[in-house]
DNA sequence: GCGACAG
DNA sequence: ATCTTGTCGC
């Protein structure tokens, strides 16, 4: 697929910081129009030695979750990980790859944060303002934010709220399992995003096309030849 | 200055 | 993210 190159990845972190406040203003928020019908998940590992990073593509039938197409692209680490800036890190590798898809999906899961960042562009906004397809923010733990624990029960969410806004949903996608945080990533909603990423946490904690891509992933880093 | 801190 | 087996709990 097709990516847009707003700019550069080989900078230091006060330029990173400048370049998330510009960017920041053009992650757009709007509703879906026809009914999803492809999903993508997107997820990194990295090599032992820590020099290297693969980051993988796979893409869902929303129906059944069958895995239509898989791509993925290896890149040398170009940035350490300091939270708040994880897309400068990690989304090099993922627009490489993104750009062998020949299937373009209805919107993608990202592994990370969406506008729920201290500059409000995580990690799913930046990928998304690079691959102009809708995204959602979905990660494992918090990274800004203040919210009460949701209900136990699967579906069960809380408002994450920042400087007086809410800025993602704490959601339970299993009962009794720690729970995700849901944030809007580009041109998606709050209320879309949590509908979608609950839709497709049919068996386990994370959503099939995070699980099904970090899952791939896991694979590849040890059958590639670097 | 102290504590928090996506992957 | 990564280093790692068995084990406790639903």
């Amino acid at each position: 697929m097709q990516i847009k190159k707003l700019h550069s990845w080989d900078i230091s972190v006060k330029e990173a910081v400048k370049l998330q406040r510009g960017l920041s203003p053009k992650v757009k928020m709007q509703g879906f129009n026809k009914k999803i019908k492809t999903i993508a998940g997107i997820d990194c590992a990295f090599r032992a030695d820590g020099e290297k990073i693969i980051a993988c593509v796979v893409v869902l039938a929303a129906e059944n979750f069958d895995v239509i197409e898989t791509v993925y692209a290896v890149r040398g680490v170009k940035f350490p990980y300091i939270s708040g800036f994880l897309s400068f890190r990690e989304a090099p590798a993922c627009l490489a790859a993104w750009e062998k898809l020949k299937t373009r999906p209805d919107c993608v899961i990202v592994d990370g944060q969406g506008i729920a960042h201290p500059r409000r562009l995580g990690l799913a906004c930046h990928l998304g303002l690079f691959i102009d397809i809708p995204t959602i923010g979905c990660a494992k733990s918090r990274l800004i934010g203040d919210f009460t624990e949701p209900g136990l029960a699967k579906g069960s969410t809380s408002a994450l709220i920042n400087k007086g806004k809410t800025i993602g949903s704490v959601v339970r996608s299993r009962d009794n399992v720690k729970p995700l945080f849901v944030s809007v990533g580009h041109k998606c909603r709050l209320s879309d995003a949590v509908r979608i990423v609950l839709d497709c946490c049919v068996k386990y904690r994370l959503p099939e096309p995070s699980r099904i891509a970090h899952q791939t992933v896991t694979k590849l880093k040890l059958k590639i030849e670097y």
